[in-house]
DNA sequence: ATAATTTATGAAACGCGTTTCAAAGCAAGA
DNA sequence: TCTTGCTTTGAAACGCGTTTCATAAATTAT
């Protein structure tokens, strides 16, 4: 394959002048450009991409790290991010982590290679600390609330979204309320948590255990819950569940035992996914698209630190 | 930031020897082994990835063509490639095209550059022939039947399985029988429709366009079909929905009109999805996570081409 | 007409790790 | 003792485009 030495040769001109050429620079005669060009076009000139990365010490890559590239939550952050790289002509790479620290270690290290240009984390397990170490190596953006920290972040406030939501279903008279969450740990859920906590004792509420349910991520966790559900003694009267997948899996699941949503149990969504509307699910919105893409763009502008707070909104539907 | 050849200064050996203790090759001492992971450690060395791959010409990235990325079909299959990739060492490169065929050709170009080493292409709108040109820059694989070209597969026998669920819903009495499919273009979707006209010519019946739904991608397209369907004067009786999560939407928008499953109306999903399980529709088997993985080692074993069916199977639960 | 710019062009250095090739040292076998 | 065959080690070439710097030519300004 022909490098830029050949097509030099070939134009009678010096490589400078073709990567003029190729570049777009200015101070190229016209007859010498189209001698270039002709040269490109007969030997079927390809730019060795690799070289000019390493030259430029750049590589139009952004990394993306998701535990999970199949969950609707992931796959819309994904698709906002996705669709703002492409009109930047920038490249995603995807490292799906499962969780494991490990691998969230490698993009990170990825990072520090130069073989991306900036780092997106749409969820994490690993420490901050771990994080902190990489930031001198370019760009890290974090999808969680990250104002304390010196990083780029887009974010919704779980503390005050979850508060929301509590308040709704308190005023809509359930004192009994519970709520479902991926993973327990984790920035989001942590601030979840509080709200939780905090909403129960400034309305004097007593604090159940077993009105919390983990591991929901998706539209199959919703049996796991109502199993669990229909045995308890003590029901919870609602349930705040952090995604729209599961909420719309527990309705379902309900439907078939018998248990009438809202009168048995009210439900209360996050995300707005579109399953939510079609199964009539109350909801949060998160505009999951638009948070890619400000993801995108902060990781962009990698010079500067910017917090970037999402509003939610609630959503009235019929399962509250 | 230090290069080899600070680390091989302060090491007092030749770059080549550091080379050599970074990627582990024989025939070194070993005091100076230890004398370059020591000075690798003091300045803190990071091999610049990119002239690694310059040199090597490889990148160990795999490039990976889907037109959405948050679809639980293109969600299965990305994990199962990203699965494969993760023990592999490979990191992958989503370029999500919206069916834009610019994109298509864009990932190819990324191949011709050799920015990727190899591209897995899951869904395409592009002509075969605009691929075929791009065959001489490094492997490209297919996920749909593509037994005729020079280019590996895994996939699918659509007009197999789709006969297969024809017969079975014929056995099962029913004889107005529609499907709804994501596009009707597309290797696959062609494929299902031969199967679809050879089965009514070869069992005498009519055929009826309107038993045909196209756009069906999401849960929420189900609506839409529910909402013509109840419309239709003369209805099918049993649908073939090639998604699973389409036939969930039109389970769950059916409930709501009232129209009784499989009663009214025979449902038939596809993918075998989680969803399918726990709203128990009856469904055909696709293991795309393992799909996923193959297309990954073909792409790895680039040499040689390789087309690996898939076999399918009958999931009978309570939709028909 | 002369100075100051602007335009045009190429040599060479640079980014940096890998690989080939030659040479030297040393041990085992003949 | 001599040959053969590892084991070690490093110089130099290679992969290839970008960028800096110097030079020369052509304009424009004074």
């Amino acid at each position: 394959m022909a490098n830029i030495k050949d097509v030099a040769k070939m134009a009678g001109v010096s490589v400078t002048t073709v990567s003029r050429v190729l570049n777009d620079y200015p101070y190229v005669s016209a007859e010498k450009a189209e001698a270039v060009r002709k040269a490109m076009e007969e030997c079927n000139y390809q730019r060795n991409i690799n070289a000019v990365h390493l030259s430029k010490g750049k590589t139009f890559l952004v990394g993306v790290v998701v535990p999970f590239s199949n969950h609707p939550y992931f796959g819309l952050l994904i698709d906002g991010i996705a669709n703002a790289a492409l009109t930047h002509n920038y490249k995603l790479v995807l490292i799906q982590t499962n969780y494991e620290e490990e691998k969230e270690i490698e993009a990170l290290t990825m990072l520090k290679n130069k073989q991306i240009d900036a780092l997106i984390i749409c969820s994490r397990i690993c420490d901050w600390k771990a994080i902190k170490d990489f930031t001198q190596y370019g760009p890290i953006v974090l999808c969680e609330d990250a104002r304390e920290k010196e990083v780029s972040c887009t974010f919704v406030d779980h503390y005050k979204s979850f508060s929301i939501a509590l308040d709704y279903l308190h005023k809509k008279g359930h004192s009994r309320i519970g709520y479902c969450i991926g993973r327990k740990s984790g920035t989001n859920s942590k601030q979840r948590h509080s709200a939780y906590v905090n909403f129960l004792k400034e309305n004097s509420l007593s604090f159940h255990s077993d009105f919390i349910f983990s591991g929901c991520f998706n539209f199959e966790d919703g049996v796991k819950v109502v199993t669990e559900f229909v045995q308890m003694k003590e029901r919870p009267t609602a349930l705040l569940v952090t995604s729209d997948q599961v909420a719309a899996g527990i309705l379902t699941c309900c439907k078939e035992q018998g248990i009438f949503i809202p009168e048995d149990l009210a439900i209360m969504g996050f995300d707005n996914q579109p399953i939510s509307k079609v199964m009539h699910i109350t909801t949060l919105e998160i505009p999951l698209v638009e948070v890619g893409r400000k993801l995108f763009h902060q990781a962009m502008d990698g010079e500067r630190v910017t917090h970037e707070e999402i509003p939610v909104k609630l959503i009235e539907r019929e399962t509250v």
